[in-house]
RNA sequence: CGGGGCGUAGCGCAGUCUGGUAGCGCACCUGCUUCGGGAGCAGGGGGUCGGAGGUUCGAAUCCUCUCGCCCCGACCA
């Protein structure tokens, strides 16, 4: 048992200006962090055992399926070039130098390390396969920290690694983290999700994300009813069918003079059709992935309807490029050959057009034909032409011309151009149909709290990691890494919570800042508090009930303070702990009230039952 | 890195335009009263105005430089 009269908690009554989202007002005030600089905090003591929970949950989870480690942050710059990264990291890794000028950095997560120690110590496949992790600070030099501790320059992280064998034995490691990860976040009380994520650059062969709703958070996400879910960058969803407009004249493309058409919303006014009935053009630059600055940027072009929006992200993954940027007037006039506005497919000189290539849309045709984009050198490239899928099928369409001041209808994919791929490369839109069930999607900020992902051979074999196999052969593992933000585990549940709060009052001057926390995580499971210590029988009572709580194994706070009870029962709220138990009035009636701010009720509980109450009401939480 | 905003007491802010040597609320300390939803009255302590330089008889206030923090964007294995 602690006694609150002894313990350092310095709550606020108002939150700092500089705290924005409603995490980083609520861990201010609450008193369980403070600032030291831009994305640097100290946890205070409060904030401590929050995060002394939640890593015991990690731990536990963790111990049943891998090994713990304690590795150094201080690296020598030498192991990151081994692998690569100290190019790629850049200005996002913190760098130093020792007193004999010797080139050190603060890691930002632990592969190279692990991996150095796997290449030394692992001999055998009889060895494999090993799973090992630490919870560890990294260290990124964020561009940007912000939101309290979503964003941050130093924070904690559960970091794991898997060496199997082989891809199978990879299998099984990822999926003995997917259970670990959701046992995990269920256990610290929160609703999360698992999606499906841009496994990036490295196209690995499987990565989930596991995310939490909350409108502090940054990335998209999508999810249905039936189970689907997956990042905005990944997300694909069933199109309900559209009318196609009927042929006017011999049904070929016609040319319309639309003299100041140029938005899609002036040209379905002009034309009085629906947005999806018409071809939007964007049009970008883009450097060839994995080649040297300074080689010619490549034209890429991609055709949607007209009501959706293109997702750079998978168009950058489908043209083989590093990266996109919009084209220039004069570069619109070069590769497409005509004026912003009036843009479209007829008549661009591709790429390839009309190859065996042409058409493809997925599997495995399709990663070979971005290999041969990614082979196909820039000098003089034609321009590569992208048609969304959506547009598939589609007939008698209306486009821009290539030519000021006129577009054309009657435009049918395939029959008056083609492409040089056709691929999806769209955001989908809330309230489509999910791919799997066809349940209505719900588009949503969110946060990430875990990214489990088979990273393949990508350390294995740039640091020169072996092992024989039962052959006697030299194989490289194959390895998968598991992340997990111990800091936005306890963000994200207090966002969520005074989300729900805020939802549920509207109307509440401070309903942003009222929440609760899963007593599995909050920094004590229940306070007791004597509404006036003054009163030798209240006293009395609470430290009774209190000391029997606590010789139960519930970690408890009492609220010994000489302060009035409103202030008591603030401060209760503020700090987040689920329970209450207020000794007042009732007393003399042998009752005390259970105040659940989980469930937001208040129930008057006999003294001699109060112990076996919470109890029981505690156990039901660690379901 | 681009755009915007802000640094005055522990927290929230006023004062800056129109220079005259710093103020309010909360918190803190003392006393009395009060005691179930951030108490009342009285008294009190605490800042040299982010930093440096300059202008001026005189700078929180004007000028220059600089440091820091927040927000939007870019970035984010």
């Amino acid at each position: 048992m602690q006694r609150w009269s002894k313990l350092f908690i310095p709550t606020l009554r108002e939150a700092p200006t500089d705290a924005e989202v409603a995490s980083h007002k609520i861990l201010l005030r609450a008193g369980y962090i403070r600032q030291l600089g831009a994305g640097i905090y100290s946890y205070l003591p409060l904030g401590q055992r929050s995060i002394n929970k939640i890593c015991a949950i990690v731990r536990e989870e963790m111990n049943k399926i891998g090994q713990e480690f304690l590795l150094p942050t201080l690296n020598p710059r030498e192991l990151w070039e081994e692998s690569g990264r100290y190019a790629v990291m850049g200005d996002n890794m913190f760098h130093l130098k020792d007193r004999k000028g010797a080139d050190l950095v603060l890691a930002m997560t632990h592969e190279e390390v692990i991996t150095s120690i796997a290449r030394n110590e692992l001999r055998s496949y009889k060895q494999l396969p090993q799973i090992w992790y630490q919870i560890q600070t990294k260290f990124r030099d964020e561009p940007r920290p912000k939101s309290g501790l979503l964003r941050v320059r130093q924070f904690l992280m559960k970091d794991a690694y898997s060496f199997d064998i082989d891809a199978a034995g990879l299998d099984e490691s990822y999926n003995k983290h997917d259970a670990a990860y959701r046992a995990i976040f269920t256990r610290c009380g929160l609703q999360f999700v698992a999606v499906e994520a841009d496994s990036g650059a490295m196209g690995g062969s499987g990565s989930q994300e596991f995310m939490v709703y909350t409108d502090a958070g940054e990335d998209l996400i999508a999810s249905s009813a039936s189970g689907y879910a997956a990042n905005l960058e990944k997300a694909i969803s069933q199109l309900a069918p559209v009318e196609d407009l009927a042929p006017t004249g011999d049904g070929t493309p016609e040319l319309v003079s639309t003299p100041g058409k140029a938005s899609i919303a002036d040209v379905t006014e002009f034309f009085g059709i629906q947005s999806s009935q018409d071809i939007k053009c964007v049009a970008f630059m883009g450097a060839r992935a994995g080649h040297p600055a300074g080689e010619p940027l490549r034209p890429i072009v991609a055709f949607l309807r007209g009501d959706h929006q293109v997702n750079e992200t998978k168009l950058t993954a489908i043209a083989g490029t590093a990266d996109l940027r919009p084209m220039t007037p004069e570069e619109l006039a070069l590769h497409i050959g005509g004026p912003a506005g009036f843009l479209g497919p007829i008549g661009i000189e591709q790429v390839m057009t009309q190859g065996s290539l042409n058409g493809l849309k997925s599997g495995k045709a399709l990663d070979k034909l971005k290999g041969v984009l990614r082979d196909v050198p820039s000098e003089g490239i034609k321009t590569i032409v992208v048609l969304d899928l959506g547009l598939e099928g589609r007939k008698n369409l209306v486009c821009g011309a290539n030519k000021l001041d006129y577009h054309y209808r009657n435009v049918t994919p395939g029959r008056d151009f083609t492409q040089t791929l056709i691929a999806d490369i769209r955001n989908i839109n809330e309230g489509e149909l999910d791919p799997i069930g066809g349940q209505p999607l719900r588009l949503g900020k969110a946060v990430e709290v875990g990214h489990i992902f088979k990273l393949g051979y990508k350390y294995t074999e740039s640091m020169g990691a072996r092992v024989l196999d039962a052959n006697g052969k030299e194989v490289m593992p194959i390895m998968g890494c598991y992340g997990i933000g111990i800091e936005r585990i306890l963000t994200a549940a207090i966002e969520s919570s005074a989300a729900s709060f805020k939802a549920q009052f509207p109307d509440t001057e401070k309903a942003g800042d009222q929440y609760a926390l899963s007593p599995t995580i909050a920094p004590y499971e229940v306070v007791v508090t004597i509404t006036n210590v003054r009163e030798a029988d209240l006293l009395a009572a609470g430290e009774k009930i209190a000391a029997d709580l606590s010789a139960a194994g519930v970690d408890v706070l009492l609220d010994d303070r000489d302060e009035r009870a409103g202030v008591k029962f603030k401060d209760a709220e503020l700090i987040g702990v689920p329970y209450r138990i207020n000794i007042g009035k009732k007393l003399a009636e042998g009752q005390v009230e259970l105040v659940d701010r989980l469930q937001q009720s208040t129930t008057d509980v006999t003294v001699e039952s109060i112990t076996n109450h919470l109890q029981s009401l505690l156990n039901a939480s660690k379901q």
